[in-house]
DNA sequence: CGAGTATGCATAGACTCTCTATGTCAGAAA
DNA sequence: TTTCTGACATAGAGAGTCTATGCATACTCG
């Protein structure tokens, strides 16, 4: 583990729950709001950030619509699919079920 | 997150929490341990514990050295080192301080 | 006005890690 | 003797993240 950052493999769940809180957000947001949610451990970083976030448009997950920010800016605005929402679902359960592992391991002395 | 098994990163803290009972272990005794240990939620793939450990060797996490099991098997037994102990406190530190990051953002609402 | 800075999206390439599949070897069991 | 199991090991593929870079546009400040 020489991360700095994230943990692999969570940045889905990330997003997900992020967007799952009903606003619609532009990338850019939605990363901020996860360094902010974090307290600022959790930094994404814009080369993570996209690539993720196109995975999630092929895989039916998140729907994209091109606007503009309050600052009169273009950026391209997230919002969650039905799709999405199970999919939330189901790594939430997943996550705390590795989690929940991994603590076991790490405590047992 | 499509996996079945472990969280990527995670493996070499495992790892060395596992040794760091004290007693030396070899490779597919530290696997059975971890799958116990987490009640068969996490499942050590053998081409993953054996690069995993082959990294740590290298990185002087770890010592081996060549044994026979209980069964008559030969078998390479794996210690901590004082730097893969070092290793194991900070990767600790950096996973709780990761953890409590990523369930702030799955539990804010 | 022009230069710099910040916002926002995006991709390429490298790197790390894990998994699947496979191979080997030796002892145990049938 | 053949098969099974324990134990180690590697190759190759695939996924995910990071660094670095590029581009375009809006705002700011001299």
């Amino acid at each position: 583990m020489n991360r700095d950052e994230l943990l692999p493999g969570t940045l889905a769940l990330l997003i997900l729950r992020t967007l799952a809180r009903g606003q619609e957000m532009h990338g850019f947001e939605i990363a901020r709001s996860i360094q902010q949610t974090s307290q600022d451990v959790l930094q994404v970083e814009e080369g993570s950030l996209y690539p993720a976030l196109q995975r999630m448009l092929v895989k039916g997950w998140v729907k994209a619509e091109w606007g503009v920010t309050d600052e009169n800016r273009r950026a391209r605005y997230y919002k969650l699919t039905p799709a999405g929402k199970k999919q939330m679902e189901v790594e939430t359960e997943q996550f705390e079920r590795v989690m929940g592992a991994i603590v076991r391991v790490i405590q047992t002395a």
